[in-house]
DNA sequence: ACGCGGAGTTTACATGACGTTAATAATCAA
DNA sequence: TTGATTATTAACGTCATGTAAACTCCGCGT
């Protein structure tokens, strides 16, 4: 059953910026198995550029001396919860501690027991649970009008009901619109990689999509064959 | 970004919950110091009295022996961030701590400076102040009203009592309204992020909200299922 | 302490929708 | 016309969902 990752648009991992190889190991399965997807990196270089590629939901990082230059940096370029783990057995100097809050840090903690870490990491994503719905996903073409949201398509102003399967190929159309889709390929994407599939399975469900969304189903408008090639979405 | 001026204006006070006089006496400067206002109570039934009249921005707990009960009532009336405090020479045995946690409480500290434990609660009021302050605490949709502050839900103009969890799966909706929420998300959103929990468990809340709210349970009208993806709210 | 009751969770099962296959008809290209 | 490609339909098995009911857990009152 591969079909709950794709709508809820998984939220980001918990990035982890730790040097020692065996701390990071140690973190990563006490968040493994909690539910939780994790990336770590070792170099503050490394930190940087994940961060420009992936939006993560918390980042925890190592605390090291004089780390103010970079944390500060991190916390302009996001505004996802960062927290600084005090590693070793020293504790954290007060004054020290306080110039990371100051930073706008969202948590100070010393070395615990990973589990705990992650009991904290979870109180603070409780907090940050966006408030749903950053940016609403839609798509248009002609008058066919999609809502990724909703789970909602309107044809020529009026609302039709899609089967999941249905939803998922039309919403490929709509993405490239005009472009022409092998068989093959609308297996790979809406079955998924490697699906060994009956070719023609396909065609029940472009007839069916068809019969919703065609003025006349018997001489296909938006959905047409090419013939020994595929189908696509007519513009 | 945060802002961190706009944070100490006006705004709820600190509401301290703290049976020694002089650790009272001793916060309450530290945050007075800081630009906070705070209110302090001695006994559980001043602390749930004072909840009733009054909107702090966040709560101090002097940690007990055994104080789940009253901290999950109070989690259960507020949304406001609980900090448990735990004061005293013995530190927090880990799984009490994890306790506290699963009662959703938002730190547990472990009794230092009051400079640090000030700096801790901003920390956590920067993540807060937005929700408390700008979310409306009073939605619409269709012909139902919702009223976070008073916890109450009118359907068609007549009262209906939730449950808890019923009353947050319907918040959410309401908060966007027509988005398909996909069980996961719904599960992470109301239960907690990374929570594993049975999928199914929210087809059973889902069943006794409609049960309380359709007009026609049999067929739902408001709470519509998107086969496939989840659940939605028909607008 | 004990039991009661409500809330939440899990289990089990019936039902019906959905996806797939296969078989047949229609259409198009040589 | 003939073979290949596509359209259509029916049938069937699987899976998602709805629902009831049992069970656990916790708070509350006696």
């Amino acid at each position: 059953m591969l079909t709950s990752s794709s709508i809820t648009g998984r939220q980001g991992a918990i990035l982890l910026f730790v040097r020692a190889e065996l701390l990071a190991r140690s973190l990563e399965k006490a968040f493994a198995s909690n539910g939780f997807q994790t990336m770590v990196v070792a170099t503050e270089a490394a930190l940087l550029t994940t961060m420009k590629e992936t939006t993560p939901s918390l980042i925890i990082v190592e605390r090291q001396q004089e780390q103010s230059p970079y944390i500060r940096q991190l916390r302009m370029s996001t505004t996802v919860p960062i927290v600084s783990l005090v590693v070793g057995e020293q504790p954290c100097p007060d004054d020290e501690c306080l110039k990371d809050y100051e930073q706008e840090v969202d948590l100070v903690v010393a070395s615990q027991t990973p589990r705990e870490l992650v009991a904290r990491v979870r109180a603070i994503l409780r907090r940050c649970v966006p408030p749903v719905e950053l940016a609403p996903r839609h798509y248009r073409a002609g008058n066919i009008r999609m809502d990724l949201d909703r789970h909602e398509v309107m044809v020529a102003g009026h609302t039709i009901e899609l089967t999941p399967k249905e939803f998922k190929i039309l919403q490929q159309f709509i993405e490239a619109p005009g472009r022409v889709f092998s068989r093959q390929e609308m297996l790979n994407r809406v079955w998924g990689e490697g699906y060994a599939l009956e070719e023609h399975a396909l065609d029940v469900h472009i007839h069916s999509l068809r019969q919703k969304m065609e003025t006349n189903p018997a001489e296909p408008g938006l959905i047409v064959t090419v013939r020994g090639v595929g189908y696509k979405l007519r513009v």
